[in-house]
DNA sequence: CCGAGTTACTTTCTCTTGGGAAGTACATAC
DNA sequence: GTATGTACTTCCCAAGAGAAAGTAACTCGG
């Protein structure tokens, strides 16, 4: 059984706020959520992300590698591929993170009647 | 009735997936959850986030009420003082942002754990 | 009235970060 | 040899983030 040591996200310096900055970094989340569906190769991701640069795909990658959240599987097949999927640490984000995406999506007329405000009365 | 507008968050232009790099922006994520906890001043704000600059946190503040996650509402007393609050459009997202924090704060161990697996074996 | 302190920001300066695009390595197809 | 495809890496430059000082309105003390 592990400790439980419990993070406080409010303490910058605490592990638990990197990881909560990891998770909530702007091609991680959308990344986490994309590898919802089983897991995605390089090419599949750049596209369902939806704007993000093979740089910031490639860093947030491997950010991601490094904290745990997601493996990377090389299959050298004929024209090379890799595929990342998550681990079972990142399932509980991936949720709060598709939770968060449903209300992004649900509520983007609230959001743009929002930026509207002087002209609705 | 509001149209059932569904926004996109894959799609870099929809304004979904502005509301969605709203509310996860660095900063954006730990104030809306600082303020489940009920109206804030400033620099109550200032303190519990940890580690934000008066600059950031204006600015993050400003885009939150631009957005109309929150609303800014100045009391002329004596010394000054402005309090910030959640606005319904924002609730659905604080629940979510509030389970990720959890979880962040549950795995904290696991993550550390992560970065140290060169030496598990 | 003058200076110090408080709150809520704004401005300036500088260094880090992010995006775009080209380059690399390996393999296939022609 | 040239073109295509996958999975990255490197370079350059502009946008963004942080530190710190400055500003504005008001109060208290002398």
């Amino acid at each position: 059984m592990q400790e439980s040591i419990r993070g406080n996200v409010r303490d910058p310096a605490c592990p638990g706020r990197q990881l909560f900055d990891l998770v909530t970094a702007r091609w991680a989340a959308l990344v986490l959520v994309d590898l919802m569906d089983g897991p995605q190769r390089w090419s599949e991701l750049r596209r369902r992300a939806g704007g993000v640069s093979d740089k910031m795909l490639a860093q947030t990658l491997r950010d991601l590698e490094a904290g745990g959240l997601i493996t990377r599987t090389v299959h050298t097949s004929r024209p090379l591929s890799v595929q990342y999927a998550l681990t079972d640490l990142a399932r509980g984000a991936t949720a709060a993170l598709q939770h968060l995406q449903d209300w992004a999506e649900q509520h983007t007329s609230d959001y743009v009647n929002a930026g509207r405000r002087s002209a609705a009365g």
